[in-house]
DNA sequence: AGCTTGACCGACC
DNA sequence: TGGTCGGCCAAGC
């Protein structure tokens, strides 16, 4: 068993793995909070989940994994959008009346019960 | 070794 | 409905 180290490729941490792995699992329409995933795992927190999904989310789909709050992501709102607007993710429009209406995820109805619990 | 930062969360006001 | 505060856990400096 020596040199078991080289045969993997990605050198991702176990941990990192495992919520990329997670975040495959989630079904198109649905989400989880940072905070969701954290606790599936039963390890790390909503930070370490960030942490991760800065880091490697580009390979995943990253859009279902957001905050508790379900505001989007920063800098990525415009991408996010059109993947939830393709899933037929809820949404939910929070500014009617004032300038620039922005939606964020209707957290109620979007999150992803399939396993958290 | 100590302080700051981050794709966060929940409670409070 | 919305802003603040403290707690959270790991990584960087």
């Amino acid at each position: 068993m020596a040199r078991m180290d080289e045969c993997e490729l990605p050198e991702l941490p176990e941990y990192a793995e495992r919520v990329l792995d997670v975040t495959e699992r989630i079904p198109p329409g649905r989400v989880l909070t940072y905070g969701d995933v954290a606790e599936w795992l039963d390890a790390g927190g909503p930070r370490q989940v960030g942490r991760v999904m800065a880091l490697y989310g580009a390979a995943v789909p990253w859009w279902r994994v957001v905050r508790a709050d379900g505001v989007l992501l920063a800098g990525h709102e415009l991408r996010a959008l059109e993947q939830y607007h393709a899933e037929g993710t809820p949404l939910r429009d929070a500014g009617r009346a004032t300038a620039g209406h922005v939606q964020r995820i209707d957290m109620r109805r979007a999150r992803w019960d399939g396993g958290a619990r």
